[in-house]
DNA sequence: GTAAACCTTGGAGTGTACTCTAACCTCAAG
DNA sequence: CTTGAGGTTAGAGTACACTCCAAGGTTTAC
């Protein structure tokens, strides 16, 4: 497939392609004219990057995991280390999400509280304290 | 509180708070000599913005947020729907978590299993096809 | 009164992840 | 054989989120 093609199937840009390319994140092969073939199995791999960046994670652990899933010479138990890891990592990052949720739906709540009560200039209480002038 | 001491206790750079004030992320009042008073009540929201900084949230996306909950004059209905697509998008970032998890942990037992099977120079074997020489 | 340990500002520099430009090559169609 | 739509590279530019630095003001401690 060349480059305009993926750049089509995924949504990212030729240059996107390219410099992920260039960071070794995607490997590629060049044909005799000096076009590059990108195949086929890249797509669930731009998949991978996807998430992997929704998530926060940088380029460069994004590829570090791949690497360690993709090198045919590893050694497993590292394999499975670095994963556990980064399934940590990822577990954390659900639990500071909830947590944020929450914080969120307390405010949704003091607001349609506030509606309810329909006194037209009243603020979620909580925060009062922290809307007026200083100085 | 001065900013060294804000700094110590939230564990940022004085740098780093000082972006954050000029970012309109922190509002302070400054004091006769110069100096600026950081208000003991910066602390959950330093909190708040840490957490939306893990979730992937720029500081702008945050800033917004922030200035709907804190602004006193705002529409409360208004806060109510910017507040649910925010969830919405949370929840978004949660399925994307939730499947590079599963795909992480997939890689897992695939390892495992190569790992019971004893054969040391095999990898997991849904990525053979990735591992090799291309040219 | 001077040194140390704070604080201030403005501006430059860094790393990440693109994004754009320019100059040039290739291939298929008319 | 030229035109247009693709491809290639190197390198510059951008946005974001810091991070560092210099030059200077303030406070406390001796």
């Amino acid at each position: 497939m060349l480059i305009g093609k993926l750049a089509e199937k995924t949504g990212l840009s030729k240059d996107t392609l390219r410099f992920y390319e260039k960071e070794g994140l995607l490997k590629v092969r060049k044909m005799g004219n000096g076009y590059k073939d990108y195949p086929h199995d890249l797509l669930p791999q731009i998949e991978f990057i996807r998430l992997g960046k929704e998530m926060g994670f940088s380029l460069k652990e994004i590829k570090d995991l791949q690497d360690k899933i993709f090198a045919g010479n590893v050694n497993r138990s590292q394999v499975r280390q670095f994963l556990q890891s980064k399934q940590m990592e990822i577990e954390e990052k659900i639990r500071s999400l909830q947590k944020m949720r929450r914080m969120i739906i307390t405010k949704l709540e003091s607001c349609l509280q506030s509606d309810l009560e329909t006194k037209a200039d009243v603020v979620c209480p909580e925060f009062k304290n922290k809307i007026n002038r200083h100085d």
